[in-house]
RNA sequence: GCCCGGGUGGUGUAGUCCGGCCCAACAUGAGGGCCUGUCGAGCCCUCGCCCCGGGUUCAAAUCCCGGCCCGGGCGCCA
């Protein structure tokens, strides 16, 4: 029977060492692979961080055992009570002879991917069997990686004074305007996914927050299919009082240049599974006007002035500029009614991060003049009666403000050259998938 | 919403253009066997597939119509 103790005290792949010869240990995991030599058995166990070679030689290991071990089927869970045995004939210079042997969990067969990537599957294959395809370790460096971006994130922006906060999902009104939003059911009203934290956390600079961070869930209802759009993903969202879109852009690319750090300090192991090499990003990122971007754009396609930058001009100015960069100086009309316009009214101060052709990040200096914000709101063609719970707050001192929002997945998209930013979730939801 | 492309064993592909040589091939897998140093182990035997429904035809995986599902691009969007 399984042993209570041994669950406490097993030791992962990367744990034993071949100094540890002779020793007792304990693992645990899933095998692998399974190759039968007759007279000798080795067992490849996988567990989170690798793999141990567990190896049964039919003269050595008692025979019930050695009979169990041969007859296991792959991505089984097992627990061996074992040997450390030094062997340069082995795999990272050890492996384990076994005394005990305990299948935890039988699986069945035969499986629907393969984990050992002998074979590729298709996403959609993949994805409708994601807790097999996670067991991928290629697969499982990525959202090691975005675990270590998250953290590195709140690390960086705690240091600088950030309150963490949690801010409604389902919300009453079309906020925004521009992008769809999913109708849910609330009991006798009419209620939505929040598609932006945006209204509440420029609320909570009225409250004297500050400076608030939120990392959460945004939905958006639109029917697109491409590689870099998801129905549901994180946003990693700042705003921050007494500054302007100058000072949160310089905050965004240092945070930026932190992560890069972070993950190659700390991400080495999973940067060397997907045959990545990182350099930190040097900062101040260039800076280009909307309007001296579509210049650029110009060289392929026709384009006036006021018109937002689509895909084709995008990737003309990406391929010119590459890696990180800022477009800023956009015109008032493309952008949403709570950015703040230069005194020439017809551009605004808001900005956007991308990186070759996609965008990771936008922001702006806010408006916080409440007479301005109202008429904004109207000039968007939007009934200032339906954002009344928010322009309240513009009514009894709201400081001057800025702050962004960052898509998280297209941030490890980018980071880590992903082809797919379903790749960078690990239960995408897009325009046909809602399950698992 | 618009425009392309596609659905063949558990998985990934070939075959479809030009119907018959396909009671469908290859790899991986699964079941069994041989083998004491494998590390994508090797070798032998076996198993398993043409998305669904109509139509054309002597004959359909292949051609036509409808449906369902999926992928990509555009638009919109972060």
């Amino acid at each position: 029977m399984l042993k209570t103790d041994n669950i406490l005290s097993f030791m992962r792949s990367t744990e034993i060492t071949p100094e540890k010869d002779g020793e007792q240990v304990v693992v645990a995991g899933w095998v692998h692979e399974v190759r039968d030599l007759g007279g000798l058995v080795f067992i490849v166990l996988r567990d989170r961080e690798g793999f141990i070679q567990i190896t049964l030689p039919k003269k050595v290991v008692d025979p019930e055992t050695f009979r169990k071990a041969r007859k296991v089927s792959r991505e089984s869970v097992i627990m061996v009570e074992g040997t450390v045995k030094k062997e340069d004939k082995a795999p990272n210079g050890f492996e384990i002879i076994p005394k005990k042997f305990e299948i935890l969990n039988e699986s069945s067969a035969p499986l629907p991917l393969e984990v050992t990537e002998k074979v590729p599957a298709e996403l959609d294959t993949r994805l409708d069997n994601r807790f097999m395809d996670l067991r991928r370790p290629k697969i499982q460096a990525i959202f090691r990686i975005k675990s270590q971006i998250v953290k590195s994130i709140r690390d960086f922006l705690y240091s600088e004074g950030f309150i963490e906060v949690q801010t409604p999902k389902i919300v009453s009104t079309a906020t925004e305007g521009g992008t769809e939003l999913f109708p849910i059911s609330y009991f006798e009203k009419e209620a939505f996914l929040n598609q932006s934290p945006q209204l509440y956390k420029q609320i909570l600079m009225s409250a004297g927050f500050e400076r608030v961070l939120e990392i959460g869930p945004i939905f958006r209802a639109e029917e697109h299919n491409t590689t870099r759009h998801l129905n549901e993903a994180t946003s990693v969202d700042i705003e921050m009082s007494f500054t302007d879109h100058e000072g949160v852009m310089k905050l965004l690319e240092r945070l930026v240049a932190k992560v890069y750090e972070d993950v190659i300090q700390n991400c080495e192991k999973f940067l060397n599974i997907l045959e990545l090499k990182l350099e930190v990003p040097e900062i101040p990122f260039p800076r280009i006007t909307y309007t001296s971007a579509i210049e650029i754009a110009r060289k392929s396609q026709e384009i006036p002035w006021g018109e937002d930058l689509d895909l084709q001009a995008l990737k003309t100015i990406g391929a010119e500029l590459g890696g990180f960069y800022f477009i800023t100086e956009w015109p008032t009309k493309i952008k949403p009614f709570y950015v703040m316009p230069f005194e020439d009214e017809k551009i605004c101060k808001s900005f956007d991060l991308m990186y070759g052709y996609i965008e990771l990040a936008s922001g702006a200096q806010r408006e916080h003049r409440y007479q301005k914000l109202v008429e904004s709101i109207k000039a968007k063609g939007l009934r200032p009666e339906s954002f009344e719970f928010y322009l309240k707050a513009f009514r009894y001192g709201m400081p001057p403000h800025a702050g962004w929002g960052l898509g998280l997945e297209r941030f490890v998209m980018a980071m880590l050259n992903l082809s797919n930013i379903r790749e960078a979730m690990l239960f995408p939801r897009d325009r046909t998938r809602v399950s698992p």
